[in-house]
DNA sequence: ATATTATTGAGATTAAGTCTCAATAAAAAA
DNA sequence: TTTTTTATTGAGACTTAATCTCAATAATAT
């Protein structure tokens, strides 16, 4: 496993970044800031971070894949309208603690997700 | 809006099916059935039900939407190897109730899926 | 410095999902 | 019941996220 150019920038990115962007996003802004990555490795640097455990995909209605650098017990608010993903503080919530064993299921991790109306979309809604 | 026998085969065979079926798998089995529906209207009447609330659109690494019978309180295992979900029967687990507000965020909803290997999985790994 | 081989990326390919619009059929009106 | 209205369906074209291939490149080992 070698240390490239590409696979930094990708993580590093995810890193600062905490707006669940999609591969296209971060192949736009490597771009931009002059880091050549085709789609190819784009996706591939991302589905071997996935795997690794570093980084998570997440996939929203609107049907392509956002990722997320990995962050333990993080919940993300979803806008049932808008679909835009926010991130809830963990010091905000007190989470459960699933993991336990199932019917030979052992649980290794958890992910909650609540859904609702963001600030903006309800007062918009409201105005309609 | 009217009652077709295409929204009807449908949405009974969601109810029917604890599985987790894609838009295809769907429109096979309505085949199967003698019931013909076009792709077009396999994903209108899904995209339906979904705003409806009475079908939830899972999606999975697999990067196919999966759609489930909307039951409250209904908890998702997926196994990290294969991707198969299963059900978490709501008598086997206490919920946590995340149904608050959040800095103007109005929780309608909430979904918690839990990650691990399945039985068949961990014992697939562990003879290699 | 050279050899080895993992990684990259252009471009072809696949396939899930969307869109269009004429034909169909469910419900309303006559 | 028959006719009219209009929501719904579906064949097929289209879009596009994601995957695959393989020669070129560059990171590490020798």
């Amino acid at each position: 496993m070698r240390k490239t150019k590409q696979k930094e920038f990708v993580l590093s990115l995810l890193q600062k970044r905490y707006d669940h962007p999609t591969a296209q996003d971060i192949q736009d802004q490597a771009l931009q800031e002059g880091v050549k990555i085709g789609r190819a490795s784009i996706y591939r640097i991302l589905s071997d971070m996935v795997s690794a455990g570093q980084v998570r995909k997440l996939l929203t209605k609107d049907n392509v894949a956002h990722y997320d650098f990995y962050r333990p017990n993080h919940v993300h608010i979803v806008c049932k309208n808008c679909g835009k993903i926010f991130d809830l503080p963990s010091e905000k919530i007190f989470l459960q603690d699933f993991k336990q064993n199932f019917g030979g299921f052992e649980i290794e991790e958890q992910e909650v997700e609540l859904f609702g109306l963001c600030k903006e979309c309800k007062t918009k809604n409201a105005s309609i």
